[in-house]
DNA sequence: ATAGCTGTTATATTATACATAGAACAACAA
DNA sequence: TTGTTGTTCTATGTATAATATAACAGCTAT
């Protein structure tokens, strides 16, 4: 799977990279126990630095999303896409909550976030 | 409008109060055309400093929610929830491909997802 | 006019987060 | 043994967050 960091962004690396790792397993790029680069390939093919990758890695870790063995190397957990993570939910309505107030200020009612939605969803199953 | 901080938050004081004020406006605890407490009241009765108020007023200001005048004082714009701001839906749509990757990364489905931003906009238009 | 409010601007300090760098370490595999 | 893995440590530079004083400019009501 291809990863890519914008320098310029105004979003923290670490937290692209982590990004576009939930969304490759979202999407079925990553699938359970799949590899992931080591820490210096990674940085090394991003041009970024090595403690940037292992921050990314141990976020998701911390999420339960991959696994990191010492000498193995790294790889999507093999209990992602399965278990339901207690407490998330929670975080989610939150995030939810504070998306749906910044739309209506914006002038975005609940059809058309709704719309978003299924759209986003949509396109995860799509293919390409 | 009851405006409230939690200083021990991971949140940015900030942000914090830009999110309730949003909040309370896609609630419809303020209306077009109400008064914000000054800069200086505000952060008084929170018992934070005066330029953390500004930062988030401006903040809302930058997102053409509130309109500030220097001597009349804050007030909510009399265009929001009305004018459809071009531009965010394509920040929103961004900010959900994240936050439904993540759910899915965490167990949570189409299904689970969608009855999360029903269960939003269902307390949204609730009493209390 | 003057006193009192408004938001703004400037300078300064403290703390934390982000990103980088280089080096060394312990665990394992070939 | 050699090489790779992630981890740990120290260090630096930059940016943001939050605080604190102080002064400023615009307006209003006394």
């Amino acid at each position: 799977m291809l990863l890519q960091i914008d320098v310029n962004s105004e979003e923290a690396l670490y937290t692209q990279l982590a990004n576009q790792i939930r969304y490759g397993i979202a999407k079925g790029y990553l699938q359970p126990d799949d590899p992931l680069p080591s820490v210096r390939n990674l940085a090394s093919e991003l041009g970024i630095n090595m403690h940037t990758v292992s921050k990314a890695y141990n976020k998701l870790k911390e999420e339960g999303i991959i696994i990191i063995n010492r000498s193995k190397g790294v790889r999507i957990s093999s209990k992602v896409l399965a278990d339901r993570k207690t407490g998330y939910e929670t975080i989610l309505e939150e995030k939810i909550r504070q998306l749906v107030s910044q739309s209506i200020c914006n002038g975005i009612g609940e059809k058309r976030f709704l719309g978003v939605v299924d759209s986003v969803f949509k396109k995860m199953r799509s293919e390409e």
